[in-house]
DNA sequence: CTATGGCACGGATT
DNA sequence: AATCCGTGCCATAG
């Protein structure tokens, strides 16, 4: 398929490897940006337009032939590997069933449009100015870096006037943008409730009051403070969990830990999409690889051939190009190998998991596939790491999870959940899993119910619960 | 007294 | 070596 070893050059060097290495922890879209600073500063490099396909030449591809007559000649293989050139749609972003609308991930480079477009017209064309400029300087939860002062001074307006503008910024959707931290922003988001949700009196009390405590679950202490039952606290902390996000511009979905940062939960476009053909059983299953960038990118033959005519420090110079440019794209290749043949094992080891949900996740660890493999496991570790990948009912997920044990347990659990008829403890769920042959502490089952924020059995009804989500505990 | 959540410890994974 | 995860123990709410 592709040309993978250039006889021309030396095989291996450790410079190649710690560059393979450094390209393989890249998301696409990271890598695109490296791929476009290396074209724009080694002269040696060339992005050239993909060729034809060789069997209807009418479309272009990205490797080997094109999509389609890919499929056709692979027509019996139960995985085939498409490498096309970028995700053609952001898919909806659909973690779990219900995609409630304080959920969705707002691309940020949309967020400051989004938002002024929502305040155009309340807004004097001053006022515009510094709501422009606030937005500019939100951080990656949406928290405001400058203190009103410094922006007033800034943008040439009065204290009162950005405090105005911050309000407003505030009251938008999302909710809680541009205020000082966490705290704030709940207090935003309480302002900004329609009328027609009832709030637990509490719940101001004790964002403002306790808000540490709250942050830490420590009801006790909070009754206490205020002298109210214990129960109105749990309800409220309920309802602000519920209903309030503490990190206004970041989209939580799914099983979020990683309370500070790390890498994000949120992918807006996968590195790896697996779509199946038909529904029938034992149908093939097509793993998209997507390619950084259109076309391809080789080394320029009109710079080869001019290089080595001088004789002094410039042949040398190019010399150097040259050798780093072939030194990328073979490092490139092998990204693209390492990552095709992790994703065949993965794939076929997962296929249940893909094609059923998450129930079917068979437990592994990165060591087993690097032996698979037969490459080190911080390998695995690094082609694992800040991917993402599109499952066949278009939900996106981290590479990761493929690799989450608890993950079916938790499916489990919920599924348990979901069909009682009366709330059941934590115990009684805890020995139906043994039933199932699934063995879990009690205190286990505890944990990975918070997780999915589903409420403890006192708190919850029988029969139907309506959709039920909620924001992360809030930690700091 | 029972159910639950916090804290912390040890073993596995990265 | 650093981190993550499951679990046991204990305080506390109901």
């Amino acid at each position: 398929m592709l040309p993978l070893q250039e006889p021309s050059m030396r095989p291996i060097t450790t410079a190649h490897l710690a560059q393979t290495m450094s390209l393989l922890v890249l998301s696409h879209e990271e890598l695109r940006e490296k791929i476009l600073e290396e074209l724009d500063l080694n002269p040696a490099l060339e992005l050239v337009e993909e060729p034809r396909c060789p069997s209807c030449s009418r479309r272009v591809m990205a490797a080997g032939r094109c999509p389609a007559c890919t499929l056709k000649h692979q027509a019996d293989d139960p995985i085939v590997f498409l490498s096309t050139r970028e995700s053609r749609h952001p898919r909806t972003l659909r973690e779990d069933e219900a995609a409630d609308r304080r959920f969705e991930p707002v691309a940020p480079e949309d967020l400051t449009a989004d938002v002024l477009r929502q305040l155009a017209t309340d807004l004097k064309p001053s006022e515009r100015r510094v709501a422009a400029y606030v937005l500019a300087c939100l951080d990656e939860d949406g928290f405001l870096t400058e203190p009103p002062a410094v922006i007033a001074r800034l943008t040439r307006s009065s204290l009162a006037e950005v405090e105005a503008v911050l309000r407003r910024v505030a009251g938008a959707d999302p909710p809680g943008l541009a205020t000082a931290g966490p705290q704030k922003a709940l207090l935003a988001q309480l302002d900004a409730l329609k009328p027609p949700t009832p709030i637990p009196l509490l719940a101001r009390i004790i964002i403002e009051d306790s808000f540490k405590d709250m942050c830490e679950g420590r009801i006790g202490a909070i009754a206490r403070q205020h002298e109210a039952p214990a129960a109105e606290v749990r309800e409220a902390i309920r309802f602000i969990r519920q209903n309030l996000n503490p990190y206004p511009k970041r989209a939580f979905y799914g099983s979020g830990r990683q309370p500070s940062g790390g890498d994000s939960n949120v992918y807006y476009s996968p590195d790896v999409a697996i779509n199946r053909v038909r529904a029938d059983a034992g149908e093939q299953l097509i793993v998209e690889i997507f390619a950084p960038i259109a076309g391809w990118l080789r080394i320029d033959p009109a710079f080869q051939r001019v290089a080595p005519k001088g004789g002094d420090e410039s042949s040398e110079e190019w010399s150097d190009h040259l050798e780093r440019a072939s030194l990328f794209v073979k490092c490139i290749q092998q990204r693209g190998n390492t990552m095709r043949r992790m994703m065949r094992i993965l794939v076929s080891a997962q296929r249940d998991f893909i094609l059923q949900g998450n129930r079917y996740l068979l437990p592994m660890t990165r060591a087993e596939i690097a032996a698979k493999l037969g490459v080190h496991e911080s390998t695995v570790s690094r082609a694992v790491k800040s991917k993402s990948v599109a499952l066949p009912d278009g939900r996106i997920i981290p590479l990761r999870r493929f690799f989450d044990r608890s993950l079916p347990v938790r499916q489990c659990i919920k599924d348990i959940i979901a069909s009682e008829d009366k709330p059941l403890t934590d115990e009684k769920i805890s020995q139906i899993l043994k039933e199932e042959g699934i063995c879990v502490a009690r205190r286990t089952v505890a944990k990975y119910r918070d997780m999915m924020q589903i409420l403890p059995s006192r708190l919850r009804n029988g029969g139907k619960p309506g959709s039920r989500k909620s924001s992360n505990q809030s930690q700091v």
